[in-house]
DNA sequence: CGGCGTTTCTTGACTGCTTCAAGGGAGCAG
DNA sequence: CTGCTCCCTTGAAGCAGTCAAGAAACGCCG
């Protein structure tokens, strides 16, 4: 739950203008990691009485372009985003209910890992993705998959 | 440049019927990797001289279903596929042109890599899916980007 | 070799996520 | 407080991918 004060802060260390719209949206993807869009929309939607569905957009892409926050789109999911940057995490995927789970970095910094030796042809890498794919706790006991449509969500209070 | 027979058998082995529209599906991906869908169509129909929209998808699920291509998808591109399958290798996009470039995988079988050290709770992971951002030889010493929005495709002839 | 059942392709329409565009409203410097 | 600039609202459109019904093709079998 991060002070309103220093998220005022830091859209402004990022040279945006505080607005409502901004905080809100700012504030759901720390307390709500890993959410879509959709799910933002609600959730800004709790703490402001109205935020037209074209502001999340606008906003969620100001922030992903200044680097306040980080948007991750596994295969056959639609855009999520999350609030810790920085910090070169990744991502565990359960391929049947779709839940995500952060990981830390072995080696921190980014780029993390470098292409194996030999095939790195002329490029400059910053950054590696890695992104983990397998199956929680539930689903691994669980033989059938539950949901069709992954539907991930965090583990915690909505 | 893959043997049709040699096509023919993979989709037999496969357990699925030979048809004239994945025979040329199967081929376009093996001899344009990283093609997204409507370039596929195209390349699909210099093969038949008629070929529909829904079946170059419909082709494409089935052989992504069966493993015989796999479906990758970096941030801000549509789905792109490729034949070289099995083996666990990984991929270099450009962040200006797009372009993707395989790299063999260091360790070789899946998962390549686990989640390091702390943090795996109780998942079972099965693939690590590894992505390095970064630039090509021409895009890192080029200083502008050229294309806005990144139109990926492969080296070679069309 | 030819018929039949099942799978697969064609045609056409549609969904859902995301973006474009124009105008009124809000933040912030002076 | 005033004005400039940027941001949010409203409404509509774009695009990749999907759904559904019927025709055609594959391939098993006699």
């Amino acid at each position: 739950m991060p002070d309103p004060a220093e998220l005022e802060r830091d859209l402004r260390t990022a040279g945006l203008r505080v607005t409502r719209p901004r905080l809100a949206v700012l504030d759901a993807v720390h307390v709500h990691p890993h959410l879509d869009t959709e799910a933002l929309i609600g959730a800004a939607r709790t703490r402001l009485e109205s935020i037209s569905h074209q502001a999340v957009y606008d906003v969620l892409r100001v922030l992903t372009d200044t680097g306040l926050v980080r948007r991750i789109q596994p295969q056959g999911s639609v855009a999520r985003y999350e609030a810790r940057v920085g910090d070169n995490h990744h991502h565990l995927v359960c391929r049947d209910c779709g839940v995500i789970v952060d990981v830390d970095c072995a080696t921190g910094a980014a780029p993390c890992l470098m292409p194996s030796g030999d095939a790195p042809p002329d490029f400059v890498v910053d950054e590696a993705e890695v992104i983990y794919w397998g199956r929680c706790r539930s689903c691994a006991t669980a033989p059938a998959a539950p949901s069709t449509t992954a539907r991930p969500a965090e583990r915690g209070n909505p």
